[in-house]
RNA sequence: GCCCCGGUAGCUCAGUGGAUAGAGCAGCCGCCUCCUAAGCGGCAGGUCGCACGUUCGAUUCGUGUUCGGGGCACCA
C-alpha cells in the first residue's frame, strides 16, 4: 500500500507537469499540514517554482489547481492559503478505504522490502566475569528493537553477541582465583564480580601478580588444560547471567547469539598476515600498526591503529576486524551495524576505514555504527548509586517491578495477585524500555526513576492503558477484536476522523523508525496514536452509543488501534497485556 | 590542538527549509449517577545559546563563536 504522500504525489505531479512541461522535474513537495485549518495535507512546491521561473507563488499554484479536479476519490476539496501553499482536505471515504486495508492486513500496509539485506547487528557486548549493569542497558534495548524493526521489513537478520570473553582480565581473574587456590564449585555471578574486582585491585597495585596475569592470558590462548577449565566455567556462569537477564528484559538475544572475542582467536594471526600482504601494515617498535592518513592525534601526526602489541598479543582492533571478514565471508551479510556506546565512534570510523582499503568489505557491504548516548544521573554523570556504585541491571529490574507492583496495587486493588505479580514483571521492564527508546538513540539521556516508572504521560503504561481499554471493551461487549474490526468504520465526530488518520499514517512511521534506525520515532508515533485514542474514548460513546451501527463501527476502529498497537510494542521489544 | 555530539518552556525531551515551534512532568482551574480518572479538557509558561551568511521563507542548511559532554596508539 502506498503511503498517503505518494498516492497524492502522482495526481500533483501529473498537473505540474501539464502546466510547466516534463522537463523541470518538480517535486511537489506533499507534506502532512501541521496547522490546523490548513487542510490534512499540503502541496509547498509553488514557492519553489515560483522563484526558478521567476512568477508569482500564487500564480503558480493557481495554475496547476485548475489542472487539478476539484473533488477526487482522494480529496474533496483543494485550496490556496499564505504564500501559495496548496491544502489537500481528504475525502473520508478515502480515509475510511485506507484504514480498512489496514484493518485486513497484518503488516498494516508496510511494505516488504523487495531488496532484502542480510544484516548483522552486533549488540550486547558484555564481558564476561561481570555483571550486567546499566551501562549495557541501552545497546540491549536498541539493538533489539533494531533486529525487530529490520526483520519487520523482510530483511535476513543475525544477531550477534560479541562478549568480551578473551584478553587480559581473563588472566588476571584466572590467576587469582589460581593463587587462591580456587577448585570449581557453584559460583554466582555476583561473587565472580566480587573476585573480578579484587584481581583488579592486585593487578593495578602488585607488578609479580600483574606479570603472573599476563602469562596466563598466553596459558590460555595456548589452551593449557587448567587455565581452560577455570575460563569455561567463568563463561557458563557468566552466559547463565546474561540469559536471565535478557529474558526479564524481553530482549531475542540469547546464548545462541554469543559469539564472543575467543571465537575469533583462530582468525587473528591470518588477519594481520593479510593486512601486512596488502601493504597496510608496517612494524613500530615491536607492534604491527596501520597508518590511515585521515586519523591524527592531537601532535597532527598520524594516528596509529594497533592491530598487534609488542609483545604479540592482539587487541580489540584486530578481534574486531577478524569478526568483521567472517560477518562477511562467512555469514554473508551485506550490512553490518554496530550497537555500541557513542565513544567507540574513532574506534569504528578506523575499523571502517581498514576494512575498505584492505577489501575486506567490499563497496556493497554498508558499515554502520548505530551509537547511543549514556544513562546519566541527576547529577548530568554517568548514572551511579548513591555509593558511586554502578547500578547492577538486576536491581535495576528489581527496582522497576517493585515500583510497578506498588502502583498497579494502588490503582487496582481488586486485581487478583497472580495477574498484577505477572502484570509487574511485564510492565516494570517495559516500562524501563521506553524510557530508554523514546530518547532519540545518540544523545545522552537522564535517569530518573520517577520519570521512568510514572505511570502518566508518554510511558509504557500509557500505550498499555489504551490497548487494556480496548480489550476492557471487548470483553462487555462479548466481541473479540477479530470479530468486531470487520464491521463498518463510520467517520462521525472530529476525534473519529483524526484518529483514523494516525492509524494510516502510521506505517510510514515504522519505515522510517526501520531506515534511520530510529526505535524512538516509533516511539512517538506509538505516543501520538495512544492519546489520539484516549481523546476519541473520551468524546465518543462506543458500547452506550445508543445506535448499534455507530457501537459496531466505534468497536471496529478501536480494534484496528489494538492491533496496531500491539504490533508497533512488538517492533519496541515491549509485550502487552489484556488488563492491569 | 584536532575530531565528534549536544544547547528548544522552570525540569525532561520531541520536532521541521514553510504558515501560529509541540508533548510530558511540575504549577493553577475543571471533568467519574455513564465503556478502566494509569484518562480527558483548560490556563500559564519560548529572543529555539549568540552572530553572520544562503533563501521568497531558517529553530531547521552553512560559517564563525560561546557553553557543556565525549574521543584522540599497544584498554574495550
Amino acid at each position: 500500500m502506498d503511503s498517503i504522500k505518494i498516492a497524492l504525489k502522482k495526481p500533483f505531479a501529473d498537473a505540474i507537469k501539464s502546466v510547466f512541461g516534463p522537463d523541470l522535474g518538480i517535486d511537489p513537495m506533499i507534506e502532512p499540514s501541521r496547522v490546523a485549518g490548513y487542510g490534512d495535507y499540503q502541496a509547498n512546491f509553488s514557492m519553489d517554482v515560483a522563484r526558478r521561473l521567476r512568477r508569482s507563488p500564487i500564480e503558480v499554484a493557481e495554475s496547476v489547481l485548475k489542472k487539478l479536479p476539484a473533488c477526487t476519490d482522494i480529496w474533496h476539496k483543494l485550496d490556496i492559503s499564505g504564500p501559495g501553499f496548496i491544502n489537500v482536505h481528504l475525502a473520508d471515504n478515502f480515509l475510511v478505504d485506507r484504514v480498512n486495508l489496514l484493518a485486513a492486513d497484518a503488516r498494516l500496509g508496510v511494505p516488504r522490502n523487495m531488496q532484502t539485506e542480510t544484516v548483522v547487528v552486533d549488540y550486547g557486548g558484555q564481558n564476561i566475569a561481570k555483571e550486567l549493569h546499566v551501562g549495557h542497558l541501552r545497546s540491549l534495548i536498541i539493538g533489539d528493537a533494531i533486529v525487530r524493526l529490520l526483520e519487520f521489513q523482510g530483511h535476513r537478520v543475525i544477531r550477534q553477541n560479541h562478549v568480551g570473553d578473551w584478553g587480559v582480565q581473563f588472566g588476571m581473574v584466572i590467576q587469582y582465583l589460581m593463587d587462591e587456590h580456587y577448585t570449581i564449585r557453584e559460583e554466582t555471578i555476583a561473587s565472580i564480580d566480587q573476585i573480578y574486582k579484587q584481581a583488579k585491585i592486585l593487578f593495578d597495585s602488585d607488578d609479580d601478580f600483574a606479570m603472573r596475569a599476563k602469562n596466563r592470558v598466553v596459558a590460555l590462548q595456548k589452551g593449557d588444560a587448567d587455565t581452560a577449565a577455570i575460563w569455561d566455567h567463568l563463561v557458563k556462569v557468566s552466559n547463565r547471567h546474561i540469559d536471565v537477564i535478557s529474558r526479564r528484559l524481553g530482549v531475542l538475544l540469547n546464548t545462541d547469539d554469543v559469539r564472543g572475542e575467543s571465537f575469533y582467536n583462530q582468525f587473528l594471526e591470518d588477519t594481520v598476515r593479510d593486512i601486512e600482504q596488502k601493504g597496510l601494515a608496517q612494524e613500530e617498535n615491536g607492534a604491527v600498526i596501520v597508518l590511515l592518513p585521515e586519523f591524527v592525534d592531537r601532535d597532527n601526526k598520524i594516528l596509529p591503529l594497533v592491530i598487534r602489541k609488542t609483545e604479540g598479543a592482539f587487541l580489540y582492533a584486530t578481534t574486531d576486524i577478524a569478526a568483521a571478514r567472517y560477518r562477511i565471508e562467512t555469514l554473508k551479510a551485506n550490512r553490518l551495524i554496530y550497537v555500541t556506546d557513542t565513544r567507540q565512534t574513532l574506534h569504528f570510523k578506523m575499523i571502517f576505514s581498514l576494512l575498505r582499503k584492505a577489501g575486506f568489505a567490499p563497496d556493497h557491504v554498508r558499515l554502520e555504527h548505530a551509537s547511543f548516548g549514556t544513562v546519566l544521573g541527576n547529577d548530568r554523570k554517568p548514572f551511579k548509586t548513591r555509593s558511586g556504585e554502578t547500578i547492577k541491571l538486576e536491581a535495576l529490574l528489581d527496582e522497576a517491578e517493585k515500583r510497578s507492583q506498588d502502583v498497579l496495587v494502588s490503582k487496582n486493588p481488586s486485581m487478583d495477585t497472580e495477574t498484577m505479580k505477572k502484570n509487574a514483571q511485564l510492565i516494570g521492564p517495559g516500562s524501563l524500555k521506553y524510557a530508554d527508546l523514546k530518547n532519540e538513540r545518540s544523545k545522552d539521556y537522564l535517569f530518573d526513576w520517577n520519570r521512568m516508572i510514572s505511570f502518566e504521560g508518554n510511558t509504557a503504561p500509557y500505550l498499555l492503558n489504551a490497548y487494556v481499554r480496548i480489550h476492557s471493551l471487548h470483553r462487555k461487549s462479548g466481541k473479540t477484536i477479530s470479530e468486531s474490526i470487520s464491521a463498518q468504520i463510520r467517520i462521525i465526530e472530529n476525534e473519529e476522523r483524526w484518529l483514523v488518520l494516525k492509524l494510516i499514517e502510521f506505517p510510514e512511521a515504522i519505515s522510517a523508525s526501520a531506515d534511520e534506525l530510529a526505535p524512538h520515532k516509533l516511539c512517538n508515533a506509538l505516543y501520538e496514536l495512544a492519546g489520539s485514542y484516549h481523546k476519541f474514548y473520551e468524546q465518543c460513546p462506543i458500547l452506550n452509543s445508543g445506535d448499534p451501527q455507530m457501537t459496531a463501527s466505534r468497536l471496529a476502529l478501536s480494534a484496528v488501534v489494538a492491533n496496531v498497537l500491539k504490533l508497533g510494542m512488538d517492533l519496541l521489544g515491549l509485550q502487552a497485556m489484556d488488563k492491569m
